[in-house]
DNA sequence: CTGAAAGCGCTTACAG
DNA sequence: CTGAAAGCGCTTACAG
């Protein structure tokens, strides 16, 4: 199976390869007799034109690195998906790492994707980046002068775009829904501690237990094996009526954990969750939770990547916050 | 921010690039004084080899374009973890396009795949694909010589390697077991009907259902927004106490739809649907499900592709069927 | 309107 | 042990 060249081509057209090249590429230097020829033996033949040729010359490649935690939580699917979308329709490819909220597994694919000459990246931070502080490697690629965009599990700290929602916000206004629904001692609990969206969330869930004066009560649990045992036990203790989930899947757990032993939702237990997956959505009670427009994220965050990559943006970094908001469900009681 | 290239570092110690490349490969020819020299100043000036440029060289850019119908449903979520963790684990890239079921989008992708000049690719078919038996952009792919490996959504009618699982014998079989557990009227549901899955699925079911010699019942719903009512509606009509949902999602919405209406799961109906994710692990009752072994498939897809690559396999091309199994969960009555 | 030449950033066969 | 040269497959400034 040959792979054809220009060279091919311009050999068996009796031209120069300066010529298929134009002519390929529509210059209006060339007659339209030529254009045509050239056009119509590349066809004939399946030329297709070498990207990395083209990229080593042109010194951009359309491509852009995204680097996930995980694919198979809801919010990270529905903002691949939009950023896979967005970035299509505008032409460029994405390269994707999953890091298992690994740092060396994200530090490593950006070593790769270095190479690949990258021309913007994508992240969400990994768990154990955000836990040790430690954007090293983050650093070194923004220095590098590739434009680096965060979003959902960002920070501050580092000189680059970001798209996020308000967190903090949202959470204390769930929190303080959850209060006037009738919840007497409402618990924040989190599997994803020492993200930042976690912290966000956990201080607007104690800025609104401040406001209403109630002692806070904080789960986390560190692994879905001990979660059961370990929310009940939480429960019981503190004889908690209202709990703001910190993610989809914890939220899940734990409708289903005091369920299976014997709660009432919302009437005893009320639950707010994070994230509008399809799993909340068609739970048995269905979740209510924050809209966190996942998807929406994910394509404002190529967006803005490619408006930078093309010099469109000034020097000042711009940090996108949406506004989220609750959607209201079987498992919180009305307000009304 | 200046990216060095071999001709820079070359001027910077007064060697030839030929010295420095070979330095930075660990050429034996070079000196060890002149090579840990190089390596010192690549260091120091964050060196990053162009990774276009090389691959322009070797004709190879140890890079695998991936195509999924979605990434929403857990299978192929699953799957594309299970790729991506093979792939980087063995040195490769993967670039990836989310095809929603378009003919279009997937041939639009393979296309941009060929001019990056991937290494091979790994494909589970669009609906759309499947249902117009349209593989004229595939073929294209093949002829132009790069490595395709199929799964799940695949065909046989293309010359390339595929893995799967054993989807008619394991529908048949869950079908018998319905059977054997009580049901006297198993229907078939489907929301992927044209998908090559969907099609051995329910060609198992069939084979069932003449082994029982009940008269069999095809459930096909087009869109989730009309589910309910066509469920229920088939529901009445034909006295059904058992489904087999071709895959996760319409399985949770079989449970969702049902119990809302008051029957009993698995009391007064057994529900069997496909993919081993979080949802149906989770839900209220819990699903019975066939193990697809998604995240297997993707690494199997990428070994055979890679192995393929690399030119460690006969011409006969690989057919690689997973033996599947039933997780016994609590959506049917126990067999003993 | 067409083509020769240089160059993008590498690697490697060959010469010395 | 080191380097000059060719070449991977393109594009484009320049000459004619």
């Amino acid at each position: 199976m040959q792979k054809y060249t220009l060279k091919d081509l311009a050999k068996l057209l009796n031209v120069s390869v300066s010529t298929v090249s134009k002519s390929l590429n529509d210059s209006p230097e060339i007659s339209t007799e030529t254009r045509d020829r050239v056009k119509e033996l590349a066809l004939l033949n399946n030329y297709i034109p070498n990207g990395m040729a083209q990229s080593l010359k042109a010194r951009e490649t359309k491509t852009i690195g995204v680097i996930i935690p995980n694919v198979l939580d809801s919010f990270f699917a529905k903002a691949l998906d939009g950023i896979e979308t967005m970035a299509s329709s505008l032409g460029y490819r994405i390269i994707i790492c999953i890091s298992n909220d690994s740092i060396k597994k994200e530090a490593e694919s950006l070593s790769t994707f270095l190479s690949a000459r990258v021309d913007g990246l994508i992240i969400s931070l990994a768990k154990e980046t955000q836990r040790n502080n430690d954007f090293s490697h983050i650093i070194k690629v923004i220095n590098y002068g590739i434009p680096v965009v965060l979003f959902d599990r960002i920070t501050t700290q580092l000189p680059c775009d970001y798209v996020s929602i308000d967190d903090f916000k949202i959470a204390k206004k769930a929190t303080l829904e959850m209060y006037e629904s009738g919840c007497k001692q409402i618990a924040y609990l989190s599997t994803i501690y020492d993200t930042s969206v976690d912290l966000h969330r956990k201080k607007g869930y104690l800025a609104a237990m401040k406001r209403i004066n109630v002692k806070p009560c904080i789960i986390n649990i560190k692994d879905y094996g001990v979660f059961e045992k370990n929310l009940l036990s939480a429960l019981k203790r503190n004889s908690i009526d209202g709990i703001l989930a910190a993610d989809e899947l914890s939220a899940i757990f734990t409708i289903r954990s005091v369920i299976k032993n014997g709660y009432k939702i919302p009437e005893e237990i009320s639950v707010i969750g994070f994230t509008n997956g399809f799993m909340g959505e068609k739970f048995l009670p269905s979740l209510t939770t924050v809209e966190q427009y996942a998807g929406k994220q994910g394509k404002l965050s190529v967006e803005t990547l490619i408006a930078r990559i093309r010099g469109e943006l000034t020097k000042k970094k711009v940090s996108t916050v949406l506004k989220s908001k609750i959607l209201y469900r079987d498992s919180t009681k009305s307000l009304e």
